[in-house]
RNA sequence: GGGCGCUUAGCUCAGCUGGUUUAGAGCACCUGCCUUACAAGCAGGAGGUCGGAGGUUCGAAUCCUCCAGCGCCCA
């Protein structure tokens, strides 16, 4: 049976099946009532939605890695784990992809077909592919509760959406208003701040010069006698003035100019106008505190709608506001003739041009600085004035940042703690209304046209008016924001606002994982709308991963071709080789590079993992066979070092991973396990233990070394379960279990491992740690002196401490089986003739008999360099000892410590001088 | 301009509350092995003084300050 497996791990003949056996017996499905009825400990995960028409990524198969690591391990330990998966609508990227369709196939925009039509589309589209990126996470091992799978435009979703926009309008935090908003001019929507990303670019600054209106010439006269510079006469005796700007055209929105109140050079001008050219306006000179004395001139035009800051200075010195741009951004009726209709790259050139026709450009110089682009196409974004809904968040923000301030919320790393306040101590309203199709439809009515003007903000869709009775009633257009739907996730998904058994079970969650990217986005607003609405946080734990980056450091992306698509990964190397692969690369807060042009590189570390598991587990079943197998605490009595050794190493193993695991540190969790399995077991228990599974050391010996293989292989597969679950199950379906001891009915169930006490052994592990030093040693001085491995060797130990003799008196086969050691004397200072040698730790002397092979001038000098980095040790520890204020001041058992580290430096490096010398003497 | 982070072996990174580490791992490299679990492997080896300069301390890769380089976020 068990020699049935093949000498390589198949991952594609043993996943699939293994996943679809656990959805069948329903291993991730939770029921509220193992919470309610059985009082179970919830452990509840939500998956950050991925966009419903997304294919996964390697950002996806990272951070979908980690939720399951966290949500198998507690399964593991008997929590009601629920993971629960979904999609969001992604309203943007959405309704850009089907548009695109529809421009392609048709020729149409989405107005020719109508908004009914449309969204028929949208839908047919979505229901098609929607669930891909969901079918993929199962290729990747996750284990979601399937029958838990939500999408935010599910009816219960969207009516939470719909309660949240009333109950906020009804508090007053959800208000319609005209201000200036992030217009994406080529998704033809308002954005909100987070959207639109600031990126840099190489442009200029241009300068223009604004003729000074005649009746303000003398206060433009007393500004230059104090020092004024920019303000100059012309040959005609007016005079003019110098702004700058990085976006010319916008000055044909201009309705204003403004310099700092205590801008000294420029006080005569306040209360003085300006005549704008090409539109021939008048504009006020104003004063307002935000302009800057130090950038260009010192003065500013002001374009109050096109210019957050500009809006604010209108706001405060009550400049007109006017609005140029069109929703496309195009020059609205409010320009000149020859301007209108522009697009507004043609129209900076325009305007540049007739201003250099007028002798009012003073040119350009090279500019860097910051433009904002839609996060969605990466259109350049323009801040438009506009009426749109916002959220009041100043409000929601406050228990958010007490939540973190006492605790409550902890990131991890603990560094984005930082960050997230400082976000939210400077927030700002959020713009939720988009000029969209796609998503939820703002749930505010109007009674229009004939009807009284009222405005209706409902939970129900109205069927007249309130106010007039009339049934002429309009919908607002728009829809909201994606994200007003995704804050809400951590309890939509559990039919809030219906107060109902899964929302009393699983809410609030625990953990949360995500990218930084997002933590605006969307986890701070979670743990807004958290407090908001359920009175407490949504999760306790935010851990933030770092970002898939290909070898030279770039981000992934479609546009640089560098990603890896982890279904070739899975269908290459297995899923198990993924998820290891990235779990030992996820270090606290770094990123993980993977190189997309050699994936057999990239992955080698998961795919040769889970090889060495899969063989040692060969090997293991092997060697244990089908005949009964006893318990550990059936054979204590014939339990040798080894075995004390390993067991008590797994003890300690276990313990260690959780810790780390509590505290999200998985590549320590995989070093750990790493360190175990292969450093431990797989180099050394399995070794040491082939002579007595042979039976060559007796029945006794063998069931005790059979009792503990299995033991401590089911051990390290429960360990390893959750970051490569294939293998592990595949392997443990396997292990003969001891009759008479219940074998849990699936791994993802079994009880995660807890550290056993009783089988920790610090003596078995300094006995033990002492036998792999002398196997150590033999095979390097075998290996220097060329000794074949094959080939036995006499092994003469000198001044060994009895402890060491008596333990190696029952270990000659071992040493036999791994340093081919055919024959162990303990030597009485007699031995002589040529050799090799070494001193251990404990002052053991080893001497190997290497008549013909031992040339003495190299064994002299590997002896010199071996007392010379001894002198090197013993010196750094001598200089602490003869340093009295270490001796008087630090801890004794520190102290301690280093006089043991001096003797058995001392030790070692005084033998090796006596075996010198004798070799310089011969 | 404000804030944060990083700099340790050829490469990618560990090293947590300063002293059990003679600074570790994987990959790459060198040597020898197809030793009936595993060549996707085994054994042995080489390679770093922890970006630079100060400081705190009995003791610093680890804490502090400054400097240099890189990166991210916010404005």
């Amino acid at each position: 049976m068990s020699q049935a497996l093949p000498t390589r791990l198949d991952p594609g003949a043993i996943e699939g099946p293994l996943y679809a056996r656990a959805v069948e017996e329903g291993l991730f499905h939770v029921p509220a009532s193992r919470v309610l009825e059985d009082g179970a400990d919830p452990y509840v995960i939500v998956i950050p939605p991925p966009n419903v028409t997304s294919v996964l990524h390697m950002g996806h198969g990272l951070n979908n890695t980690v939720q399951d690591v966290l949500i198998r391990w507690r399964r593991m330990q008997g929590r009601a784990a629920a993971w629960i998966p979904g999609t969001d609508h992604a309203g943007i990227a959405t309704q850009n992809v089907v548009e695109r369709q529809l421009a392609q196939d048709e020729e149409k925009t989405r107005f020719d077909v109508g908004r009914d039509a449309f969204l028929e589309r949208v839908w047919a589209f979505v229901d098609a592919t929607g669930g891909q990126i969901l079918e993929q996470l199962k290729a990747v091992g996750c284990s979601c509760d399937w029958e838990r799978t939500r999408f935010t435009l599910d009816p219960g979703l969207s009516g939470a959406v719909r309660e949240v926009f009333v109950r906020l309008y009804e508090k007053g935090l959800v208000y319609r208003g005209e201000y200036i908003i992030n217009w994406c001019p080529r998704c033809s929507t308002a954005l909100s701040n987070e959207e639109a990303e600031g990126s840099e670019i190489d442009g200029h600054l241009h300068h223009l010069r604004y003729p000074i209106a005649e009746d303000s010439w003398d206060r433009a006269a007393r500004a230059k006698e104090a020092g004024a510079e920019a303000i100059v006469r012309s040959d005609e005796g007016g005079w003019h003035l110098t702004v700058s700007t990085t976006r010319p055209e916008t000055m044909l929105g201009d309705t204003g100019v403004a310099v700092h109140p205590d801008d000294g050079r420029y006080e005569a001008l306040v209360g003085g106008h300006v005549l704008l050219p090409l539109a021939g306006r008048t504009l006020p000179i104003v004063a307002d505190d935000w302009v800057d004395p130090e950038f260009g001139t010192g003065m500013v035009k002001v374009t109050p709608a096109h210019d957050a800051n500009d809006f604010d200075i209108a706001e405060r010195t009550g400049l007109d506001v006017l609005n140029i741009l069109s929703a496309d951004a195009h020059l609205n009726d409010q320009v000149p003739e020859p301007f209108r209709g522009l697009d507004r790259f043609e129209a900076r050139r325009a305007v540049v041009e007739a201003l250099e026709k007028e002798g009012l450009y003073l040119g350009e110089e090279p500019h860097r600085h910051t433009v904002p682009r839609c996060y969605r196409c990466d259109t350049v974004v323009e801040p438009r004035l506009s009426e749109q809904w916002f959220v009041r968040m100043r409000p929601l923000a406050e228990p958010a940042l007490q939540a973190s301030r006492e605790g409550e919320i902890r990131f991890h790393p603990p560094r984005w703690t930082k960050v997230y306040e400082s976000w939210l101590e400077g927030i700002r309203d959020w713009c939720i209304s988009r000029q969209l199709w796609w998503g939820h439809r703002i749930p505010v009515w109007y009674c229009g046209e004939e009807g009284c003007g009222e405005m209706m903000v409902l939970r129900d869709d109205p069927e007249r008016c309130g106010a007039c009775g009339s049934a002429a009633l309009e919908q607002d257009p728009d829809v909201l924001d994606t994200w007003f739907s995704s804050w809400l996730w951590p309890f939509s998904v559990f039919g809030w606002p219906e107060e109902g058994d899964d929302l009393e079970a699983f809410y609030p969650g625990h953990a949360l994982v995500t990218a930084p990217e997002i933590l605006f986005f969307w986890v701070a607003r979670m743990i807004m709308a958290g407090y908001e609405f359920r009175g407490e946080a949504p999760f306790r734990d935010v851990f933030l991963h770092g970002t898939v980056r290909d070898a030279r450091g770039r981000k992934m992306s479609k546009s640089l071709g560098n990603g890896i698509d982890p279904i070739e990964v899975v269908d290459r190397f297995g899923a198990d080789a993924l998820r290891y692969t990235v779990l030992s690369m996820c270090g606290v807060g770094t990123d993980i590079h993977l190189d997309h042009e050699d994936l057999d590189a990239a992955f080698a570390p998961g795919r040769n993992f889970a090889n060495k598991l899969w063989n040692a587990g060969r090997f293991t079943l092997m060697s244990v066979g089908d005949d009964p197998v006893r318990t550990v605490e059936e054979v204590a009595d014939a339990l040798q070092p080894a075995d004390r050794w390993i067991l008590s190493r797994l003890s300690r193993t276990a313990e260690a991973m959780t810790g780390e695991l509590e505290r999200f540190r998985l590549h320590e969790v995989v070093d750990r396990i790493h360190h175990y399995f292969w450093g431990d077991f797989a180099d050394w228990y399995l070794e040491v233990v082939k002579t007595r599974l042979r039976g060559e050391e007796g029945d006794e010996s063998r069931e005790a070394a059979r009792a503990v293989l299995v033991e401590v292989f089911d051990g390290i597969l429960r360990l390893l379960h959750p970051l490569v679950p294939f293998v592990t199950e595949h392997l443990w379906d396997r292990i003969p279990w001891p009759e008479g001891k219940e074998r849990p009915r699936r791994l993802v169930l079994a009880a995660w491992p807890r550290r056993r006490p009783d089988w920790e052994d610090s003596e078995a592990e300094a006995a033990f740690s002492d036998f792999q030093e002398l196997v150590t040693v033999v095979r390097s001085l075998r290996k220097e002196y060329g000794v074949g491995e094959g080939a036995p060797v006499r092994l003469v130990l000198e001044e060994c401490p009895e402890a060491r003799r008596l333990a190696l008196g029952d270990e000659r086969a071992r040493l036999q089986e791994l340093a081919r050691v055919e024959e162990l004397v303990f030597g009485d200072g007699r031995e002589k003739g040529i050799g090799a040698t070494a001193v251990l730790r404990d002052g053991t002397e080893v001497f190997l008999p290497l008549e013909g092979l031992v040339d003495i001038k190299r064994e002299r000098d590997r002896l010199r360099k071996e007392v010379g980095r001894l002198e090197q040790q013993l010196e750094g520890a001598e200089r602490k000892l003869a340093n009295d204020s270490f001796v008087t001041r630090a801890p004794e058992d520190v102290v301690q410590k280093e006089r043991d580290k001096a003797a058995v430096f001392r030790d070692q490096r005084d033998k090796l001088l006596d075996k010198l010398a004798v070799l310089e003497a011969s």
